[in-house]
DNA sequence: AGGGAAACCCGAACGC
DNA sequence: TGCGTTCGGGTTTCCC
């Protein structure tokens, strides 16, 4: 899953390695990973690009290649690991690109959850995300206004990536709880006041995130130390850090979901 | 329109 | 010890 600051992390790691670079050589190894195009245009598209920048849309990884965009989401499992020649592929490596700075960039998946597209139109692959929650242009107004048009429970309806783009279950429920919302409140009872501390909690703990490279999780989802600073995500039973009640657990939308019934109290 | 569930995956962690 | 089961992550798809 990486979420925004996760992906925002690698982004900024791999910038200063792999900007400038060409692309020599590929090898897919499990195909399933190349969403688009087929394997065998893969690579007569991507060999001899140079990879021109690198940046973040949602979750979305986006290497602007000389004529091409390479987009690669990693879901809950992948990473975009940079190693030197000569290198031997690892059990989850997915996708190899060989590169003539003399390194390897490197797909690599355990679980087989995340894609690599490559296409000439970048609106088909992140067409249909929502704002960026720390675009400037992205206002708190803009934030009340949209949960104004949904009737819809608000944590799912947060990571719902078309309606504000990159927050997953662990951020959801982070800045749930400083703003003091219940994961259940529908969207459009949430006063405007409630909709400001919404949108600060939601870029509060986004800053939180990246200023500590991410968050590792489970053994697969690697990133910096900003587990450590979690307030709800991963804490059921422990006490609320404000409050001193229970941390509860309950499940919506299929999804682990962690408040404290003190300070996130369902009104309406 | 929105909710719910299943599907896609794997391996750690758990239960017996 | 060894086996089988559960779990969790993000997204898409399908069904009610």
């Amino acid at each position: 899953m990486p979420e925004l600051p996760e992906v925002e992390t690698i982004v900024r790691s791999l910038s200063s390695i792999i900007i400038g670079t060409e692309i020599l050589s590929t090898k897919l190894l499990w195909e399933k990973s190349l969403a688009a195009p087929s394997p065998e245009s893969f690579s007569p598209l991507i060999i001899n690009q140079t990879i021109e920048n690198i940046t973040r849309r949602g979750k979305y990884i986006h290497l602007h290649l000389t004529s091409v965009h390479l987009f690669v989401h990693l879901r809950m499992s992948g990473d975009l690991l940079v190693y030197p020649k000569p290198y031997t592929p690892g059990k989850h490596d997915r996708l190899l690109l060989e590169l003539n700075n003399g390194k390897y960039l490197i797909f690599n998946d355990t679980r087989k959850f995340g894609r690599v597209w490559l296409t000439l139109h970048p609106e088909d692959v992140i067409g249909n995300l929502g704002p960026e929650p720390l675009d400037q242009n992205f206002s708190a107004q803009d934030l009340f206004k949209a949960l104004q048009s949904k009737h819809r429970s608000i944590k799912p309806l947060l990571l719902d990536q078309s309606f504000i783009a990159g927050l997953g279950n662990i951020y959801t429920d982070e800045a749930l709880h400083i703003s003091g919302i219940h994961p259940l409140r529908i969207s459009d009872t949430i006063t405007y006041i409630e909709a400001l501390n919404l949108f600060s909690a939601i870029r509060t703990v986004l800053l939180e995130g990246i200023e500590h490279n991410g968050a590792s999780i489970d053994w697969v989802y690697r990133g910096g130390n900003f587990q450590n600073y979690f307030r709800v995500y991963g804490r059921e039973n422990e006490l609320c850090s404000t409050c001193g009640t229970k941390i509860s657990k309950i499940t919506v939308g299929q999804r682990g979901t962690h408040f404290c019934q003190k300070c996130q109290e369902n009104k309406i």
